[in-house]
Formats: C-alpha cells, sequence, structure tokens
DNA sequence: TATAATCCTAGTATTCAGATAGGAATACTG
DNA sequence: CAGTATTCCTATCTGAATACTAGGATTATA
C-alpha cells in the first residue's frame, strides 16, 4: 500500500548500528537483538550483509562480535540502506532509457527520476550520527 | 527490495491521468487501456478510485467515460498517489508519537519523519502539468 | 432494443518480506 | 584439549499484499 516502506530490514540494521555507534568495543548479534528487540536470527543475516559491504568488521569466536569499520559521522544513511537493499529505484522506466515502452517517450520517467533524486539526496546528506543525535 | 517502490496503481492512474490531460471530451477505461498498454479490468478500478477521490469525473452509459475534474496545472501529484494509496509512512514509528516502543524515545522517528517531509514536499510541488511536459 | 459505458463484488496467482532452523567454521579460555 | 561463544552459510516456511481476472448489474445514448 505505502509509495515509499521502509522495510524492516533497514529500520533494524539502522537500530543495531545506532546501538554500536553509542558502544566501544565490539557487540554480538545476540546482544543487540536483545536490546533492540529484534529476532537474533533475522538480524545475523542483516549484519552479515553490513560486514560484507564494509560498513562493520566483525571477529569470530568467543568475545567476538561487530564494531563500526568508520565514525558515526562518516556513514551516511545511504550507504546504509544500499548496503541492505541495493540501488534505490521506483520503477522500471527509472532505470533507464528503453526500459519501457509506453508512448514514444516515457514522459513520467523524468518525474519518478526526480523523485528518486531528491530521496537520494536527503539520505546521503545524513549521516548515522544524525540519526541518533536527538539534537540535529 | 526497494526502498521505495511506486506500485504498478499509481504508475497507471499517473499515465491515465497524463492521457486523459491531452484530451477533450472523455475517454472510456477501454480506450485510456488500449492506449496505454493496461489491463482495462484492472484500469477500471483505478479510475473508479480517482473518480471517488474527486479528481475525475465520470458519465455512465453510451458515450461516456472519464474526464479531469480540474486543469492538469492544478493536480499535485500528491493528491494522486494519496487518492490511489492513503498517506504516505515510511514507517510505524512515523505513524505519531507512541507508536514504537524501542527505547525511551526512538530516535531515528524524526529521521524517517524527515524523509516522509522531503517526499511529501516533491509531490506537492509537482502538478500532472509537470509530469506530462517535456519542458519542466 | 441494442450497445457501450461505469460500477460493484468476488476470486486467484504470484511474489516477497520477514522470519525460523540447523548446523559448520572459528576463536578465545580454563 | 574441551567447552563455549561467536560469526557464517544454506535452506525452508508463512502470511500478506500486489496485480490481476471474471462476471455481471446498472445506466445512458441512439
Amino acid at each position: 500500500m505505502p509509495l515509499f516502506q521502509v522495510s524492516t530490514r533497514i529500520q533494524y540494521g539502522l537500530r543495531a548500528l545506532a546501538y554500536l555507534a553509542g558502544k566501544d568495543g565490539p557487540a554480538s548479534a545476540t546482544e543487540i537483538a536483545g536490546a533492540e528487540g529484534i529476532p537474533g536470527k533475522y538480524l545475523e543475516g542483516i549484519l552479515g550483509q553490513l560486514t560484507a559491504s564494509g560498513l562493520l568488521r566483525s571477529e569470530r569466536g568467543k568475545n567476538g562480535g561487530y564494531r563500526l569499520s568508520l565514525p558515526a559521522a562518516e556513514v551516511t544513511v545511504l550507504s546504509i540502506v544500499e548496503a541492505l537493499e541495493g540501488e534505490i529505484r521506483p520503477t522500471e522506466c527509472a532505470a533507464g532509457p528503453g526500459a519501457c515502452d509506453h508512448d514514444l517517450a516515457c514522459l513520467p520517467r523524468r518525474f519518478w527520476l526526480g523523485l528518486k533524486t531528491a530521496v537520494d539526496e536527503y539520505l546521503r546528506s545524513r549521516t548515522l550520527l544524525d540519526v541518533i543525535d536527538p539534537a540535529s
């Protein structure tokens, strides 16, 4: 139903990163899941993705866990979203020219691309620090 | 997978309205569907919603059809989206305070509300005319 | 009366988000 | 070396929603 819906994947990922930003030293998936009320096994997968994309660094074995690769101020929300869901694309049209075949030129395409741009700019202009800082 | 996904409902609705904007006199659902390559019966439902919301006016019976209630320049895309999908809401959090229960205050809420605002502003600032005018 | 249109209600099919489950590999610790 | 706590990998399930499809009732025109 919604035009844009933020998946639990992104919400959980963001909250997990926010939790890690408030900690020095690694935190395990179980710890984060407990603190944030997120299903543990589900969160594991999300943290794995964030690790694969380079936003997190993981240490295996006892006393292991996850920690941020960068200071919170250097992590844009766009990078988080893209790590978890790939590139943002409102419509097939927006994939590029030739991607749709209505009329001669798909007029709405420019419009949807503009929306994508607006969203991208918002997400790129905010960092993890902005998200967790009540005074921003 | 996408952060924001424009449903076919909205895409079809927008294209149908764009078609009507380029015509004087009513067009039937069948005509629009044929011109735009949209499943006819499916489009009927969409046009019905747009009519119920006041964006279109319909005439039944032979030679009937749909026409815009207002000039294209006075129809914001936001009104179209809301007619077809209701209010935009990125997360449960964004519904208002108390809608989520993580931590003491849900820190990401402000962030998601900001995203909603950015999207709303974009959609409110564009009219149907902007969508169909190649020079805008 | 025939026709062409909107309007109304119900059903289906497929996809996907959101998990859940079980275990293998890895690394500390006593 | 044994135990334990962790990440990592793969597979499976499920409920809900989107995207249609179907059939017909109602209404207006010619």
